[in-house]
DNA sequence: TACCGAACGTA
DNA sequence: CGTACGTTCGGTAG
């Protein structure tokens, strides 16, 4: 029986506790406490005017366009400045004693929409649910309420950040008070610091009120003195020391401006007395109060279930993880280190069924080392096993268990671990779930798949002991140690297995939870037929690496640093000075200020001078530093290329990548320490780096795992003959024929004729044979940039023509091709109403700022939402490719082994003897790998090296 | 020492 | 104002 069972759904109640500790203390608490402070009122009405109302509003026509905007506008701030408190005011009614004072106060406002009106009760209700404080006080306006708790919190050493559409809120603002004020909507929000109000309105922050006194505000029907703008009475105030000084001396000032503020003295002293916030009010909560809480899931759920916030509430729990409930519970751990002899034993007992493994450990770069392994029965009990002591019964015993592939396992992130096993002499078979790979299929935007993060966030459970702190934990240990003194199991070791056993524990009962969310998400088959699978061939990529020329990589080194050398100098003489050319801010001086060449396109911290523009700025001046500058760029970067790999060379005279299999959103795998997924291949030069990657001699360990061990002795000539490279021609346009089901490109897959051309003949009305090459380009880079989100303006940028003639080149497109519009247009459409993507293997991505109101984040989500289906599918067929390879690979007694994978290409070692057999089972598999509307075209290519068998 | 932005390599 | 990545460097903040 599991001691401590355990369910997402058992623990949601537990808030007091988890209230109490606040949500946005998550990981690291910040070092100063910041208040957030929103006024309800105006910002809900500055959304209800920016968001057209008929595009939100629920099924049963209960508009929402204010509390949506709103909602998301507060997601934003809580997750953008991570306020430690916050609060939400609003005005309880018209009447205030400001009303009392002049009656016509926000006299001209006309009575709110009756859209609005409802709205404000609705966002009370989104606030309770997100356990929002919201503070009013009868008679007072919002903002007094805001200026109160600013004064309490700035008292208090708070940092201050106010959200307030009401400029009488600037008279707020000092050092650690910023007023965030809204611009066109609510979801650009500029802010309002000191020196940004001294630089709009030429008076500091607390004359602010002086000034607006003068100049009237009309939204609150507080006439101002005709004739006199923020200008005039910016130098009045600022000549006369303020408000006071210029009554005082109203009679001084000239002009016809001069008798209108003696003729309206009395409603300018009156504006002044009204836009004074009133900052001492009595409240019934302190800033302390105001800690930020923990929201109520069930009950963000029903409010937004009710608003039909489908997106948002996702956009809610994606954004503002921090927020959950802390973790109330650690694990009960039974279990124990196991001592000689027990271990053969324990796994009859409770290692039958389902079984976590933990490997605590190094791994890397193919190979690794155990110091631990803790295993997590089915039952519940655990067990922890010291690699260093184990007798031969217990090895051999624990050696035929992880090896064996009918006693099922359950790991986290087993790649790594795979490589430390195997190392020890351990294979491990008989995974059945990861649960790292798991929570990535689920959300493959996140960051990182930590089991920690996931023991909190699924099973709200932190990764301790039960019952015991870390405090707790380490008396216990240390007890241990005094107990058992000179014993077999020391406190420290003791430590070890107690962390190791939780992990493990926590692997298995994450298992579970997250096979139910994946099969929600329709991806339990892509885990169990593609990912999981995959990291075994991956494991094997990794450990056999790919073999280097060393003595050509060094001379290409060097060949590249004379490169260097020659330009730099050339550089120098140019100009007459020393600088470090690869500093932008130097090059900057130089380029901008020395030589005084134009202004490139601005980057945050100064103008650009990237290659493109660097070349367009030679076009324009013919500066020969240009040109040696530009050299220097190429040549150090091939060189620091060169010499990373050189680095990177392993004692086997091979590089080991390592592949990410949980980074990339769409699915693509990604390499790491090195990447070689990025070797240049574009220039001549560049290519030359490929020339060191070879053929090895074979015959390195790693060798023998490639076709099974039994069968392989029979050509057992040994080495390996060549490279094999082969790759998939467009398979992204193919992919978009596919899903598009445009009869034209598909009907261009068919033909044989070359792909752009084909595709330019129909665009431009010409036949195929007279498709320009300035026109294939064209096309080319229109095709490719579809699939990205390319609009005309980026199309006619990156080809160098009118963006007229650009956004006429895609119209034709689109003509001739319709179908390829009806697609990406439908896709984002689809993609907005579930919320995610989907590639043809059914991989999800979600993107719930496809709903989002600020524009730059809702188009990039669109682009991505353009672009995901088709990458991710393209990563999808590859890896089906992969495994089909490796089975066949197997299955025909073949030596050659897979190398690499660069997204759309595989390099293979090809074993002596195996070039022809190899060439058709590699064209063949790949081929096969999807079934689709226009055919899959393999090229191969082979070679002594990867710049040879490249093609 | 740690992190960010600019730049640039690949598909 | 074109997607997806990883690495390096210089510069700055700590």
């Amino acid at each position: 029986m599991t001691p401590a069972p355990s369910t997402s759904a058992a623990r949601t109640t537990s808030s007091s506790r988890s209230g109490a500790k606040g949500g946005a203390a998550g990981k690291a608490a910040p070092t100063k406490p910041r208040l957030l402070l929103v006024d309800g009122h105006s910002m809900a009405y500055r959304a209800f005017y920016a968001l057209p109302v008929q595009n939100f509003s629920t099924t049963t026509g209960q508009p929402t366009n204010a509390v949506y905007g709103f909602t998301s506008m507060l997601i934003n701030l809580l997750r953008d400045e991570e306020p430690t408190h916050v609060a939400v005011t609003f005005d309880v009614s018209r009447a205030s004693f400001r009303t009392e004072v002049y009656a016509d106060y926000k006299g001209t406002r006309t009575k709110s929409p009756d859209e609005f009106r409802g709205q404000v009760d609705l966002v009370k209700e989104v606030l309770a649910a997100l356990r929002v404080p919201v503070v009013e006080v009868e008679g007072y306006e919002a903002d007094d309420v805001i200026a109160t708790l600013t004064e309490r919190a700035v008292a208090q050493d708070v940092e201050v950040l106010i959200s307030s559409g009401d400029r009488d809120a600037f008279q707020l603002v000092r050092p650690g008070v910023t007023v965030l004020y809204p611009v066109r909507g609510v979801s650009e929000l500029i802010r309002m610091t000191p020196e940004a109000v001294e630089d709009k309105y030429g008076v500091p922050p607390q004359r602010y009120p002086d000034l607006a006194a003068l100049v009237g505000e009309t939204s609150d029907n507080l006439p101002g003195i005709p004739g006199v703008g923020a200008k005039t009475a910016a130098k009045w105030i600022t000549a006369y020391d303020g408000l006071d000084g210029v009554i005082a001396n109203a009679d001084l000032v000239k002009g016809k401006a001069g008798e209108n503020l003696r003729a309206h003295l009395d409603s300018v002293i009156r504006n002044r007395r009204l836009n004074a916030l009133v900052g001492d009010l009595a409240l019934d909560v302190d800033v302390p109060d105001l800690l930020r809480r923990a929201w109520d899931r069930e009950q963000v759920h029903t409010v937004f279930d009710g608003l039909e916030f489908r997106v948002l509430r996702d956009r809610l729990f994606a954004t503002l993880e921090s927020a959950e409930p802390e973790a109330e519970e650690g694990f009960g751990v039974d279990g124990a280190v196991l001592l000689a002899g027990e271990v053969g034993p324990w796994l009859t007992e409770h290692a039958a069924d389902r079984t976590g493994v933990h490997v605590q450990g190094q791994w890397g770069r193919g190979t690794g080392e155990v110091t631990g392994l803790a295993l997590a029965g089915a039952d519940g009990v655990a067990a922890w096993v010291d690699p260093v002591t184990l007798e031969p019964a217990d090895e051999q015993a624990l050696a035929a268990w992880l090896a064996d592939p009918v006693r099922p396992k359950v790991a986290h992130d087993v790649k790594g671990p795979s490589h430390a096993l195997r190392a020890r002499g351990w294979d491990l078979a008989g995974v059945v779930f990861d649960t790292a790979l798991a929570a990535y299929l689920c959300r493959p935007d996140q960051r990182s798949y930590d089991l920690a993060d996931l023991a909190v966030r699924h099973l709200k459970r932190e990764l301790r002991a039960e019952g015991s702190g870390a405090a707790a934990a380490q008396e216990a240990a240390e007890q241990l140690t005094l107990d058992g003194g000179e014993g077999p199991v020391g406190g420290d070791q003791q430590a070890r297995a107690e962390e190791g056993m939780i992990r493990a524990l926590a692997t298995t009962e994450l298992a579970g939870v997250l096979a139910t969310e994946l099969t929600e998400r329709g991806g339990t088959r892509l885990l169990a037929e593609v990912e999981l699978p995959l990291v075994d061939v991956l494991a094997r990529q990794e450990r056999v690496g790919i073999a280097v020329d060393t003595g050509l990589l060094a001379d290409l080194e060097q060949h590249f640093a004379d490169r260097v050398g020659q330009a730099q100098a050339q550089a120098y003489e140019v100009i007459g000075t020393e600088i470090n050319l690869g500093s932008p801010k130097q090059l900057q001086t130089v380029l901008f200020d020395q030589l005084q060449m134009p202004k490139t396109k601005r980057t945050k911290t100064g103008y650009t001078t990237d290659a493109d523009a660097l070349a367009a700025l030679f076009v324009k001046t013919e500066h020969p530093f240009l040109a040696h500058l530009l050299e220097h760029r190429d040549a150090s970067r091939l060189r620091q290329t060169a010499e990373g790999l050189r680095k990177s060379i392993a004692d086997d005279g091979r590089i080991h990548t390592t592949y990410q299999q949980m980074i990339a959103a769409t699915g693509r795998l990604s390499s790491t320490d090195p990447n070689l997924q990025n070797i240049p291949i574009r220039t001549e030069e560049g290519r030359r780096i490929r020339e060191a990657f070879v053929v090895g001699p074979g015959a390195s360990d790693a060798g023998s795992d490639a076709g099974s061990g039994a069968g392989s002795g029979a050509g057992s000539g040994g080495g390996y003959e060549c490279l094999l490279t082969a790759d998939y021609s467009q398979i992204e346009m193919r992919i978009m024929a596919h899903l598009s089901g445009d009869e034209g490109l598909i009907a261009a897959f068919h033909s044989g004729e070359d792909l752009h051309r084909f595709v330019g003949s129909r665009v431009f009305a010409v036949a195929p044979a007279d498709v320009t090459p300035e026109m294939r380009a064209k096309i080319k880079a229109m095709s490719y940039g579809l699939a990205y989100g390319l609009s005309a303006f980026g199309l006619s940028n990156q080809l160098k023509i009118s963006t007229e003639e650009a956004k006429g080149l895609m119209d034709e497109y689109f003509e001739r091709f319709g179908g390829v519009r009806d697609y990406l247009r439908g896709v984002v459409e689809e993609a907005r109403r579930t919320g995610w993507t989907e590639t043809i293997l059914g991989r999800r991505r979600y993107l719930p700022d496809l709903a989002s109101d600020n524009r730059q984040r809702r188009e990039m989500a669109e682009r991505m939402a353009l672009n995901a289906p088709i990458q991710g599918s393209a990563a999808d067929i590859i890896k089906v490719a992969m495994l089909d390879l490796d089975r066949g690979l197997r299955e025909s007694g073949l030596r050659s082994r897979l190398l690499l994978q660069v997204h759309d290409e595989l390099v293979l070692e090809v074993a002596q003897g195996e070039r022809e057999p190899l060439e058709q089972l590699v064209r063949s598999t790949m081929a096969g790998a999807a079934d689709l509307a226009v055919p899959l075209d393999v090229s191969v290519g082979v070679g002594r090296s990867w710049h040879e068998a490249g093609h």
